[in-house]
DNA sequence: GTGAAACTAACATACGTTAGTTAGTGATTA
DNA sequence: TAATCACTAACTAACGTATGTTAGTTTCAC
């Protein structure tokens, strides 16, 4: 591992805590144990670092979701392998998921603008797999807006407590995520 | 309305958009028409914002939930019950809310650990009804932190897309979402 | 002796906040 | 009626500190 990548690590463990704002090139120095200005030998700025982890994470979730959307399946299991892409990008690395999701409104006007349209491009696709899938008389007919967004809600929540070190593999985590989302609490009696 | 109220309006307006890091006591003031330092004739401090709101929040929650379980019903009837509660509380003040998931990380230690405290009361509170759902038989048999955990993040992501302009009521919301955690999307015909 | 990686010193700016003052308004009193 | 007082809400000026970042220099292993 680099200087480079050490920084960016120890760099996005301290920002989940402390938030962008909150951690500043001070405090990630002493956490390196050496001055602020040295970090500048490796990385050219601070936003440098949540530009990167945003835009990484944005374009693996975009990836994903159009594989998902480019092989011929129904609704109901695209939408089980898109929450298995979806959970195992979140826990590759805690940290930085947790980041992306909370920190992105500090990046720069430009860079923020062309977030959002990722993320509205992802948002778009899950759409079209829940619209697939009442057409096909498998999902209810629900707003495919709404639940496009509650879906998306309930998957990132993994990031909230997800510990590797807890008995849950991420393959878990996705079915049991999978089994909440497609067949709710109640059992099958109403 | 007070001055007092109106700085504190604004202020949680900004914070949505900024952050409380990215909401300084100089952009507030531009917004009011004043100077920076005219602010502190009203309040005490920038921390104090956050500190009134998320306490404020945090209580309505904490009030709604032990009602809901302090009442004898069954688990779905409670579920549907706190569900247009939380909804409710969310949606009478969007800005605030918003907040209030969102920066209350950026509250100080003593308050940050109080409010981390009435989190967890909340969350309990939830897994008790989810527990009680699945000893009546009504609910699968799901790990309760887990379901309390997706479906709190589930409830969180109307601050993300509710406009009071639009179609739907804060009821119809929590109607849709009722329906969404408890029947899932799937049709029931698996 | 070359390159990576650290250092010291400093700059310009931005931040939350305090202190002391001023302007206007409405009620009370001489 | 005119003068006094309290209150609200704004002002200017400044303080002390923290911030991201730079320029130039040193250290040290290969």
């Amino acid at each position: 591992m680099t200087r480079k990548e050490e920084i960016r690590l120890i760099a996005l463990k301290l920002m989940k805590f402390h938030g962008f704002s909150g951690l500043t090139m001070r405090l990630l120095a002493k956490e390196l144990g050496i001055e602020a200005a040295s970090i500048y030998n490796h990385i050219s700025s601070k936003d440098d670092i949540l530009e990167q982890v945003c835009v990484d994470l944005a374009t693996k979730f975009q990836s994903a979701v159009l594989e998902v959307n480019d092989i011929y399946f129904n609704a109901p299991e695209k939408l089980n392998i898109l929450i298995k892409h979806h959970v195992n990008i979140l826990c590759e690395d805690l940290n930085a998921s947790s980041v992306f999701m909370h920190e992105w409104r500090y990046l720069k006007e430009e860079k923020r603008l062309e977030f959002i349209g990722k993320r509205n491009l992802y948002e778009q696709e899950i759409r079209k797999i829940i619209q697939l899938g009442i057409e096909e008389g498998h999902f209810n007919e629900v707003d495919t807006k709404f639940a496009a967004i509650t879906l998306l809600s309930a998957l990132n929540s993994v990031v909230e407590w997800y510990k590797p070190s807890g008995e849950l593999s991420p393959e878990q985590v996705a079915q049991n995520l999978a089994q909440f989302v497609l067949t709710g609490l109640s059992k099958q009696k109403l």
